[in-house]
DNA sequence: TTAATTGATAGGCTCTAACTATGATTAAGT
DNA sequence: ACTTAATCATAGTTAGAGCCTATCAATTAA
């Protein structure tokens, strides 16, 4: 195969017509320069090079493979460059997938942190259920993700965030809205609303709930976190939220969020990567930054 | 440097996604190719690739480079497929260099058997003097040159093609041109119409009159044969002319061509190219078909 | 638990690109 | 004409790179 140094001999001796010179600007001996020249005509089957001792001068078939030769240094150089661009870590493009009950409530508060500490760093977010970011994680559409932890995710790399309470949210005029002290055992005989099937809050929540005696209310399944408000702000029922959603809107009219009492039900939220993800300096960044952001919400 | 070798088994890999089979595909052991992978990483100073049992991915910066060492193989595959088009001895561009007092009367004589025997040749064909036509053979302008052999060529290799007799060119009414065996003796004291200065014809010609007596009619200098030509058909003077120039026009009504007795006077035309020119098999089959061509010709 | 897959590691071999020293040929200067 | 300088080729040697086989370690599948 061509050797992109021979391309440069060649390439130097077009420069110059002259060996030892081109010999001096590649750095090697002329002999070293003569002798990778010869072979390289051997090796195409044909002269590029006319030597006189006054004058070396170039064949046309060497003229022409001249400028191939340096369209293939160009690239080559091109190849480094942009080697050298990749160089710092912390640049790029990164694909961070959260889940739907976390994104729109998390990102307000970590996303201008992020992208100052990280200025160089474009964020692509993508908002899926758990099962869809591992999957994606795991294919490499995705770099990050930010989620609750599971016990399925062992076989990748993961980085505790911060612990979200989970808050029970009742209408204003709900008994347990006034309750004092707030404990799981209060949910005993109460029916939850829950969201649908695939996200992971329902089940998580619903453990919570079960283990205190609560049963999932059958009648409805909301398909976000939004619509699942409404629905207890209307009256039709109590949930746990998580309390990055619940925060926003502890203002309102209609609902109230109920701080439970130790043992607090919490979604422990983790960064996942692949193990031996290739950034991982980047990966520390995001922690970091992340947890800051947080400790001054999360009390 | 970066090796070409390591691009194609970064492609390798991207393409296969498994270290044995892109080994496989570039004709290499496995450990090979992930030893020189390695390499190439700590090379640039980033991971290329993510290593994983079931499954290899390539991190960001690795499908980036990926894009550009593909760019680089290509540019590489089209310097090796020019090489190969060159291959053919026979083909290319060829600068033709001849004296302006030869080629309109040879080329037509020539170019057809040349365009016959060398069809993929592209002949470029440029008319100048004698000195210029060296220094642009020196110089790598020119290829060939057809022209008479002067002693100052000796630096350059040179095919003698044929001897060109110079005739005597006279009005029909003069003296000369009826005589019946014409010799170089009877230019004695002659005056002899010639060319201007640096036409190799003049020094030649000149040189035959004056050995015999006769002398340069310095009231006129021709700047070409054809000028030449009619000064001599309007009765000014005679002078000598190469045959090739007068073979077309024997038939005049007003012009003589004299054909000299022994010693004839020739210009000995010779094909002329630089010492270790590079495609001397062009070169026998130029000289081959010019003399094949110029047989029919010169008696 | 066993067998198979897969990438990394270790050790050794070979080829080659590099060097220095020298030769051969030509151009230029005395 | 002889000498000196310049220039490219040749010879012989060395260090290193790339490749191989054999093997290990870790994981997956049966």
């Amino acid at each position: 195969m061509i050797k992109l140094r021979d391309l440069e001999y060649l390439t130097a001796i077009d420069q110059h017509k002259h060996f030892g010179k081109a010999a001096q600007a590649c750095f090697v001996s002329q002999p070293t320069l003569s002798g990778q020249l010869m072979k390289l005509e051997q090796q195409l089957g044909l002269q590029l090079v006319e030597r006189h001792r006054r004058n070396v001068m170039l064949t046309p078939a060497g003229e022409q493979l001249v400028k191939e030769a340096r369209k293939v240094l160009q690239a080559a150089g091109e190849f480094e460059s942009c080697a050298k661009a990749l160089l710092d870590p912390f640049a790029g493009d990164l694909h961070l997938g959260l889940i739907p009950t976390l994104a729109p409530y998390l990102l307000p508060h970590i996303m201008a942190d992020l992208n100052t500490t990280l200025p160089n760093i474009n964020f692509f977010l993508h908002e899926n259920q758990t099962k869809v970011l591992l999957q994606q994680l795991d294919e490499g559409k995705l770099d990050v993700l930010i989620l609750p932890y599971l016990a399925e995710m062992e076989k990748f790399e993961s980085y505790q965030l911060f612990d979200e309470p989970l808050m029970l949210a009742t209408p204003k005029n709900h008994p347990l809205a006034t309750k004092k002290s707030l404990s799981l055992a209060d949910l005993h005989g109460e029916k939850i609303l829950t969201l649908a099937d695939g996200h992971c809050l329902k089940d998580q929540a619903m453990g919570y709930c079960f283990a205190a005696g609560a049963k999932e209310d059958n009648s409805f399944q909301a398909t976000s976190l939004e619509t699942l408000r409404h629905m207890v702000a209307s009256g039709m029922g109590i949930t746990l939220l998580p309390a990055l959603a619940a925060q926003g809107n502890l203002a309102s009219d209609t609902l109230h969020y109920g701080k439970f009492q130790a043992p607090v039900p919490i979604r422990g939220i983790s960064l996942v990567i692949r193990p031996n993800y290739s950034r991982m300096q980047c990966v520390r960044a995001i922690v970091a930054s992340v947890r800051k952001s947080l400790s001054d919400i999360i009390d």
